[in-house]
DNA sequence: GCTATATTTGAACGCACGTTCAAATATAGC
DNA sequence: GCTATATTTGAACGTGCGTTCAAATATAGC
């Protein structure tokens, strides 16, 4: 009816509709057909603009984290060499935080697919280490600097369990609202934040500051 | 050719073969043609035995997750209530993590299934809630036990943030083994062990002591 | 306003999916 | 060894899958 909502283009609509679709079922319980349906397009469109089903993935998945590693990039580039770990953490996950929290459902359903690709090895190498490896290892550079002395491979696995609690708690399976009754809920981001920096500050911390 | 290669039972084939396909490519991502295919059974069987896809998918966690469940109460009931932190988590993830260390391929797949389950909105509530919450909710009874001024949410957030850290890594879906360059193993689960506990147990410090 | 290109349409392709079933075979109780 | 039950077989069912394509339509450059 109104011209207005109907303005996004083609591959905008089918962008939107498969990243919904692929954060509740994932890449192969969904068909181009329920995406194509949901945007109100024909079947044909997904294949012409993207080229195939794999292709509209990929380009659900590079729309976004484009945008999140730029951000996350200049977060950690604003940080003086003598930053402390929480300053660290906050500019890794406070960027995705921060678009989860504000971004709308588009960032949400983003989230949820992204860690439903990175707890499968099916898409490790293809996806995930090609589309975050770079900032990561730059995290992981900055987190050396602050702590000179720390095993290289304290490093790494202390930014792997980041990695996992980070990527569940962004998905909001809706499994924490589950088991506590609602007294905690997976879509108050606010109060994760207050609570993920100071967990995973002091996990590095007691992992990386050499005393053990 | 040898007999005994071939005498585990049917639906023992089929759970096998099952859990080694889930684990590589999710519930969606693998047919009852390939399972059966790689069982070396016929099509009709998985129906037959678990009534099926799904049931043979249910069946699948199942298997697995009464023995781990029963591990894990064990290891909780035999701590006494002045337990530190750091016992209480290594009785949580410790029968996962030497199961999955010493248990061979079958243990390894299975939380590789548990790991792309519980990052996802569709099996958080009907698996991830009816086979693991018991277990969960006797852990962070647990916590609040060894820390009795926490606030509420601090406990159930940090058990969160332990559960995706511990699934993320039982999957072993080999990212840090490529951002590292190998210099750290998905698979070496001892130095694992040796990481996860002390980093997990400094967050639930620090979330959970009140002191913030 | 014509032309060249970009996009959309609607239908079809071959293939694989989960499930079902009657018939065949194996197994266990007596 | 017969019988009742459990299991396996092999084929088929209807449905939906990703992809393709020629024709129709819209768009932009001149």
């Amino acid at each position: 009816m109104n011209k207005k909502t109907d303005k996004a283009s083609t591959p905008q609509r089918i962008l939107d509709s498969a990243e919904a679709l692929f954060a509740e079922s994932g890449y192969d319980g969904v068909s181009l057909r329920m995406i194509t349906k949901l945007a109100g397009v024909e079947l044909a469109l997904p294949n012409y603009h993207f080229g195939s089903k794999l292709g509209l993935f990929r380009a659900v998945i590079q729309r976004r984290s484009v945008i999140l590693n730029n951000e996350r990039m200049e977060a950690l580039n604003a940080l003086s060499d003598r930053a402390e770990i929480e300053d660290l953490i906050e500019a890794f996950i406070g960027p995705f935080l921060r678009r989860s929290l504000f971004g709308g459902e588009g960032w949400r359903d983003y989230a949820r697919v992204v860690a439903q690709m990175a707890n499968s090895p099916r898409w490790t190498s293809e996806i995930m280490s090609a589309e975050f490896d770079p900032v990561a290892i730059e995290f992981i550079r900055r987190v050396r600097v602050r702590f000179p002395v720390a095993k290289t491979e304290d490093v790494y696995w202390s930014f792997h369990f980041l990695l996992g609690a980070m990527t569940m708690t962004f998905a909001q399976t809706g499994r924490i609202d589950l088991l506590s009754g609602d007294t905690c809920r997976g879509s108050d981001l606010s109060e994760i934040h207050l609570r993920m920096v100071p967990f995973l500050s002091a996990g590095f911390s007691r992992l990386c500051k050499g005393s053990t």
